[in-house]
DNA sequence: TTGTGTTTTATTGCCTCC
DNA sequence: GGAGGCAATAAAACACAA
């Protein structure tokens, strides 16, 4: 991998340094930065050097690439900190970012409110931490960023402007949890509690929580709002939603990711033996109203495009958390399948062939106002799949917490950042970087999973090239295994340098060997 | 096809910290 | 003083409408 993704790097580093004319990064480009930065948003030198590497730009482009994005971050939430009351598009809660104007790590760390705290250690450090604390994995590779690791840092995690970052604090709530559990190692967020998803809309910032909520009335507020009603079972924002009748939501399109399989009753679902029901949607565990939210929002919404209802989120936050949606909706198609999603490396990346998504999708996602309810959707959706006994939150992660188990089982794109920053790039790459015609453009709208399937094909092509069958059916068979998460969570850790730090790509070392065993087997 | 608006990328300057 | 980061700006690339 290192070489071909080498030579790619090196190539296309020729070939823009030859013209000096601003060049768009490749999608792949895109997704591994977005997918690392939603994990670090202040890369140390070393990560930027790998990273680099990886996808092939240089580190300076990379430096001002994680500039820019975090400026955009501070942008967005600064915008969303309009007094008009601007509200999340995908979730419709007042969005308590606005309160963590300039106290985003991302965001002012110029402005010293926290610069004793180093914001490129939280940054870095923050995901992991809530995910494996979260997740009850002993495994603490977080110890190996810095010492400085503390209480506070559960607090400073959160200051990230990213809706993941909220999406995390939420884990922290009494009243979820469960939530937690389905946080992944890597830190990017395993909607498995549809409700958080949802609320991503309340989180409050470290920094926030730091200061003290009192700060942000709106914060407060939603805070106040969500504490009771906020739980796992419940619906999101405290919107009761009546239960479907059974075949109320039955469209002729049958997305397994916005279909919420409807749940009046899920034993229905565990019988129904429908090939397309995905393994996630008979998960017997799914609560109830948590279906019929999701049912709800899929037939509402009911994205044509379907797996890409999360590609429609507003901000870049939206962007974010679609990578993480697209994340996991690969994850669900390929084995499921986004990048962000992306979700966000992360997927999308989230993000994946799911970011390639979310990046042409853009667009159209600040376009449409009303996306949200689509967003929210989705995120309650594949949230919605989250909910299994807290194991299978591994198996919603984000690509890169995806293990190359999960992968080789499911063939989808959730790869660990090594594998798929070398395969987005050399796909993505080898390919003409973005369709030229607006033909192209429009198909590509059409089709924006096409070019994730493309990718998910590639890599399937490399490891099961004698399958055919969808990523989603493929897949499904999978998810409810419960093993299928414990291998997912254990191999396929990516192989940065740092991984020692704890970095997303950390192997857990706790692990054991049994799984290993298990999971090289299978491989 | 063209014009317009938005987004992304690159550059530069300034600031802060070590 | 160097390194890293933020902010502002310009320009290219892109998306969409007419």
């Amino acid at each position: 991998m290192e070489e071909s993704s080498g030579v790619h790097s090196e190539e296309y580093k020729v070939s823009s340094e030859k013209d000096k004319k601003r060049r768009l990064k490749t999608p792949a480009q895109v997704m591994a930065l977005e997918k690392f930065y939603n994990e670090h948003k202040y890369p140390t030198e070393e990560m930027k050097s790998q990273l680099s590497e990886q996808i092939g730009l240089t580190e300076k482009q990379i430096s001002g690439w994680f500039c820019h994005r975090r400026l955009k971050d501070k942008k967005s939430l600064r915008d969303e900190a309009c007094p008009s009351g601007r509200q999340d598009h995908s979730s419709g809660v007042v969005q308590d970012r606005g309160s963590g104007l300039g106290q985003d790590s991302c965001g002012s760390t110029k402005h010293g409110d926290y610069r004793n705290v180093d914001p490129r250690e939280v940054e870095s450090r923050r995901l992991y931490r809530n995910d494996y604390r979260a997740a009850g994995f002993t495994y603490d590779n977080r110890s190996h960023y810095t010492g400085t690791e503390s209480c506070t840092d559960n607090t400073s995690s959160e200051s990230s402007s990213s809706s993941q970052d909220r999406l995390f604090s939420l884990a922290e709530d009494p009243d979820d949890r469960e939530n937690s559990r389905c946080l992944t190692h890597n830190g990017i967020i395993t909607p498995i509690n549809t409700n958080s998803a949802k609320i991503k809309g309340y989180k409050p910032s470290g920094y926030l929580k730091v200061k003290g909520e009192i700060e942000n009335a709106s914060i407060t507020a939603v805070k106040m709002q969500l504490g009771g009603r906020y739980r796992e079972d419940g619906p999101p924002l405290g919107v009761e939603f009546h239960p479907v009748p059974p075949g109320a939501f039955e469209s002729p399109i049958r997305n397994p990711i916005c279909e919420p399989s409807y749940v009046g009753n899920s034993a229905l679902s565990h019988l129904s033996h429908s090939p397309d029901i995905s393994g996630l949607e008979r998960q017997p565990s799914l609560s109830n109203r948590y279906e019929v939210y999701n049912s709800k929002l899929s037939s509402q919404d009911l994205c044509v495009e379907g797996a890409y209802c999360s590609s429609v989120h507003g901000s870049d936050y939206q962007d974010k958390i679609s990578q993480h949606q697209l994340k996991q909706n690969l994850t669900v198609l390929n084995h499921t399948k986004p990048f962000s999603k992306r979700n966000s490396f992360l997927d999308f990346y989230e993000d994946s062939p799911r970011e390639k998504i979310a990046y042409n999708s853009k667009r159209k996602q600040r376009m449409s106002g009303n996306c949200g309810a689509e967003g929210s959707g989705i995120d309650s959706v594949t949230n919605g799949h989250g909910h299994y006994d807290g194991k299978i939150g591994s198996k919603l992660h984000d690509y890169d917490d995806v293990s190359p188990n999960v992968i080789k089982r499911s063939e989808n794109f959730e790869l660990k950042p090594s594998i798929l920053i070398h395969n987005l790039c050399k796909s993505a790459d080898k390919e003409e970087r973005r369709p030229s015609t607006r033909m192209k453009k429009k198909k590509k709208d059409n089709e924006k999973w096409k070019g994730i399937e493309e990718y998910g094909n590639q890599v399937k092509l490399i490891k099961h090239p004698s399958n055919e069958m969808t990523v989603e059916k493929r897949v499904r068979p999978d998810l409810p295994k419960p093993d299928y998460v414990k291998r997912a969570s254990l191999t396929g850790m990516p192989t940065w340098k740092y991984q020692g730090k704890g970095s997303v790509m950390g192997i857990p070392t706790s692990f054991s060997a049994d799984e290993t065993e298990e999971t090289s087997s299978y491989l």
